[in-house]
DNA sequence: CTGGTACTTGCGTGTTTGCGCAAGAAGTGA
DNA sequence: TCACTTCTTGCGCAAACACGCAAGTACCAG
């Protein structure tokens, strides 16, 4: 039986801010890519199919949500995962949609 | 280092739309409220202060995601957590966002 | 300083979401 | 059947979101 304590709103809100991270199949693919290590923006939008400035919004969505932080190398910028709880959460998410 | 493969897109939008459900501080607080037993639409709509309506429609959101699932009673509807995993998963973004 | 690459930001648009309110099921008891 | 309770569904609207495209910022090489 897990303890659950009842959160403040406010609380909840930044707890909402990674739900709706982890609610989009591109950023979701994101994640799978970063899991593999870090990549630069133009790397990821190739991986996921899309525009680099739409990559660049997902991305900023997974930082703002704090899962994903950033390293710059002269041109490029390096994503990687924040936490190893990042790749944990969503394994979890996977096993109960299953 | 835990293994993550690569998902297909139509399981990433599967699993995208648990990411959705917890998207919402009023869904997160029907979980902490289901966290402690089962309880009926109405008391749901009390405990996190909306209206019957549309607390009917969050819990149609989860439902649809498969957190929860429901028992009737007579007129009442009581809804329970589907699985142990969705408080686990809860608890690990909660420790994300700490 | 100039050109080129890499990324972010602003803007317009179509779609989705959350909500209140009214109306429709579904069940209970008389 | 009728009245009542409980929940779901339909509708309309405002806010948020995802996206493409253009413009702006930051860094590097020459």
């Amino acid at each position: 039986m897990l303890e659950i304590q009842v959160s403040s709103e406010t609380d909840r809100q930044r707890f909402a801010a990674v739900g709706r991270a982890l609610a989009d199949p591109k950023r979701l693919c994101v994640l799978e890519s970063l899991a593999a290590g870090e990549m630069s923006v133009s790397d990821l939008a190739t991986r996921v199919a899309c525009q680099v400035p739409n990559m660049s919004q997902h991305l900023a969505v997974l930082r703002s949500a704090g899962l994903v932080t950033t390293r710059r190398v002269g041109n490029s910028i390096y994503y990687r995962l924040a936490d190893q709880r990042v790749l944990e959460a969503y394994q979890l998410i996977r096993s109960i949609a299953r």
